[in-house]
DNA sequence: ATCGCAATTGATGTATACATAAAGTGATAA
DNA sequence: TTATCACTTTATGTATACATCAATTGCGAT
């Protein structure tokens, strides 16, 4: 099989999975449309095996939903769910930064959260934001909670974390490029780093609740990104998952 | 293939998987130990391809650990782990009674809550509580719960509660068969019936912060059953997912 | 013309064969 | 006696063939 230059370092399954989630988010496949496996096979490019294992992953990864005669189809998403999945991604990085504050942690633990931090105060020196700004402060703000989670020292905690932030609108840099077009972005980034700096404070003072109360806020601000990008419906073809987004417009 | 008569209104999926699952937390693989799939195919009497399934299933529900190298093995667990999933649905399921009392709820959703709370009253009215009325809270608990879940109209949510659960030591009625044998038995199942009267009247009166409060320390109930247990070392075989916890002594 | 039944088509679920990679074992050399 | 290398064995990953079930379409009867 020389039809064409594959990456064998990979396995079949995880490059079915690829590209069936970029074809799901880039909107090729409509929301409750059946996905033919033979269909899937021929987009792929690999075998109906691999086909298969990828689409029950991304079953439970939450794109696909399973059809009872059998098969599965694009979940559809309502924006009360995105905003829902969004509450609960910031319920479950709450108990997080509670745990890290009650459990307490070292000046060690902190130290790759703090460069974070001050990378992120570099970032927002330059008045007017570049995009490219804003696309390093997506890696940077998705390692910032990602180090926040596993200051919880939590394996099922961690898990679950990962599996809500595991969609798209979910994640906690899902809305951020959204704000690349808004005026308010520099505020809301701003208040979003100051967030981040008083988790901080508060699991060093091992101030559980103060810690949990923020998180909470802080991930409410992707819904008010979200609220924003969806009312002025500017750049959204900057947000992959919007696709997905079942809104009585598109109905 | 006559050689056994095998029920074909389920899957050979479905068939493997609730194989599996039992094999697992009856003890029947140690933690750590790989799982082999030719094995499998012996124990459940299906083909590799549906045992290749179910094992992937398996994974996604946290009972499997998926091997670098390829395979699976037997997830190991420890206290502090299932005490931290037990926090984690008490947080998951605190949300839920805080949307339900947030966003209201009619007299008509609330009736079978109130059907459930009625029923274990029943239950408890027995002074020595029989084990057949044990395993009859049980039921009832865990509709008391699924309910409850629903009653937050949030589907990214029960969903994620539903995965929560699907460990059988953070479900809702985990730990409850512990309880049989306890002195305290009683006690503790009348503080749980209080805790679910209380979040009902909380959510009929819109206090959503009362609502999710009293979630979150109802299921703490459990980690004092799993501690209690523990320590007593009593009616352990009633417990079938102690079987995956790695204590110090086990080691 | 419409409703119902049957047949055909196409889907998924399952089984198995094959290839590849990893792990274990044995032998040989130091 | 121990360590290393090679070989064998066995595991998983992949592909494909087959069976079964559901859905759709077409034909016939009312």
């Amino acid at each position: 099989m020389a039809e064409r230059e594959v990456d064998r370092s990979v396995s079949q399954t995880v490059k079915a999975q690829l590209a069936l989630r970029d074809l799901i988010l880039s909107g090729g496949l409509r929301p409750g449309e059946r996905i033919s496996e033979l269909q899937a096979v021929e987009s792929t490019g690999v075998s109906r095996t691999p086909v298969r294992m990828a689409l029950v992953r991304l079953e439970e990864e939450g794109l696909l939903e399973a059809i009872p005669s059998g098969g599965f189809m694009v979940k559809a998403f309502s924006e009360r769910d995105i905003l829902d999945s969004i509450e609960l991604r910031g319920t479950l990085e709450g108990l997080a930064a509670r745990f890290a504050a009650e459990r307490g942690v070292t000046a060690r633990d902190l130290e790759p959260l703090k460069e974070c931090l001050a990378a992120i105060d570099e970032l927002l020196r330059q008045v007017p934001i570049s995009v490219d700004a804003f696309s390093s402060y997506v890696a940077l703000n998705a390692r910032f909670h990602a180090l926040l989670t596993e200051l919880s020292r939590s394996a099922p905690l961690i898990r679950q974390i990962d599996r809500a932030s595991a969609l798209p609108f979910a994640s906690p840099s899902g809305f951020v490029m959204a704000q690349s077009a808004l005026p308010e972005a520099q505020q809301i980034l701003i208040i979003a780093q100051d967030h981040h700096r008083i988790v901080i404070d508060a699991i060093e003072n091992r101030e559980g609740a103060r810690a949990e109360a923020v998180m909470r806020e802080h991930a409410r601000l992707a819904g008010r990104n979200l609220r924003l990008a969806l009312r002025n419906r500017t750049h959204l073809e900057l947000l992959p998952a919007l696709a997905l987004i079942t809104t009585a417009a598109t109905i």
